[in-house]
DNA sequence: GAATGCTATTCAATATACAGAATGAGAGAC
DNA sequence: GTCTCTCATTCTGTATATTGAATAGCATTC
């Protein structure tokens, strides 16, 4: 996901549109996710412009949108927004999504223990990784984190995915090279941690990803191979060190385990 | 939006998609609501019978969603399922919702006051109702009612719609005969209702909906006209009546009113 | 082990969704 | 007031998305 400065029509969006055999749905999904990026509605010509689309193409692919109440059109201003729909897809995909359901009240009881924020996440290759539960320990805004994206190899998740994924190095390379760090450590640093991470079980990032907040993550399967979701445990430097970092380091295994079999996976060494 | 009893060809999807200009969206918005709707994941052919659709085009389609990452692809049971992306979507949709935002701690104060559920609504027209924010007195998992749609007509908010609406009786007969209720009042007796909450300026359903269980509504404007969106507090009659129920009516009236003015609406009656 | 269901997938013909030009419809400048 | 610029929208021919049949895979049954 490249951010795109001022207008700059979408390359990817122009090879998937060639590639399908249903271009429509990918120009769709492509408004959804411009509209959802937009602060503010956007009108027809905007649309247009940032996606590289033809106006009338646009209009009929709004028009549908509109139609099943995915983007909300007001008259008066023309201008296009995401609408509610969206977030009854969203709540029917985690009603029956076992992670978050099974992860939340753990998540809960290590926030509550350990006076971090606590996250529940799912991988997706070695693209990026989505939070699809959360927990925090003072304040309880729930819903607006749930659904975040982050590149895959950041942080203390990108070790996990790294160590347990089995990737070839020059992808893993190629992948890393790009990512966006306050405190960015060399690649063969990350490598070491990397390797520390798979005989530990579980990875660390301590103030690079941001500075003085230490993040922890434990991998989770769900089939054997690539972990599917990670537990992520998020808190100030001193004070996870305070609060006793081998505690929640052990918590944190033993949660991801539990949580590896009741989904039915494995581990990868037995 | 009709139940579908086991096999019956989609004949709204049918219209819309004779209709758009751009008929992949309808199907994969309808694709869509069916994974979301489904218990399990599903195969091609369970789709494709399900909404009447060609199997080979409705393979275009989930290829097309597969590869926006709104649905998921098992390759080894070859079945189709909502995917995260959903979520992303929803997120960005909360982040800037003014009324979600501007609710949320409203409905936090009012649910720990008087020990209720509150629920934060966004009307469709004479359509149905969609929960945008909600908070409970015990226990908190949020997001997964987020998202829950109702008929517009159905409780107390659909006594609001009615009275506050402005809609033509016909219109509103044949939209309230359909309703389920576990004590359905007559047309008649739903018409004093409607009268005697358009004097009062909110709506109450006292056990028709669910029995035991008192429901009020109060409107929330975001423009002139029909009212938009609905504060609603949802409580066991008894503990109701116990706790004050006039305080809490005064409460939910005064939040209904301060949020039409943050919204910059404007209240029917100066 | 062949046959019979069921799947998912490919393929070739054609109905139609889409691109691009032309038309309206406003908003602001002068 | 008229002109002009920009926006949304309609119109029309053609590349192509969609269709329905044909193919291929994979269990289960006989």
């Amino acid at each position: 996901m490249r951010d795109s400065l001022t207008s700059s029509p979408d390359h990817q969006l122009a090879k998937a549109v060639k590639d399908s055999k249903a271009p429509a749905i990918s120009r769709a999904a492509a408004v959804l996710r411009l509209l959802g990026k937009s602060e503010a509605p956007l009108g027809l010509q905007a649309i247009a412009r940032e996606l590289g689309l033809v106006p009338s193409t646009c209009l009929y692919v709004l028009r549908a949108l509109v139609a099943e109440e995915l983007v909300s059109f007001d008259p008066d201003t023309k201008r296009y927004a995401l609408e509610a729909g969206v977030l009854t897809l969203a709540r029917q995909w985690l009603r029956r999504n076992e992670f978050a359901d099974l992860a939340q009240p753990v998540l809960d009881r290590l926030a509550q223990t350990f006076g971090v924020t606590m996250l529940g996440v799912q991988i997706f290759g070695l693209d990026r990784i989505v939070t699809v539960a959360v927990s925090q320990s003072a304040g309880f805004q729930l819903s607006v984190q749930v659904g975040s994206r982050f590149p895959a190899l950041i942080s203390a998740t990108g070790r996990c995915i790294a160590a347990f994924g089995d990737y070839p190095d020059s992808q893993l390379e190629a992948r890393f090279r790009p990512l966006r760090w306050e405190d960015p450590p060399s690649f063969a640093e990350w490598q070491q941690q990397v390797a520390e991470t798979r005989r530990q079980g579980f990875g660390i990032d301590e103030g690079n990803y941001i500075s003085g907040v230490t993040v922890l993550a434990a991998p989770v399967w769900k089939q054997r191979g690539r972990p599917s979701h990670a537990l992520v445990a998020i808190g100030l430097g001193s004070a996870l060190k305070r609060n006793g970092m081998p505690e929640l380091q052990d918590a944190l295994l033993a949660s991801a385990q539990t949580l590896t079999i009741q989904l039915g996976g494995k581990m990868p060494r037995p």
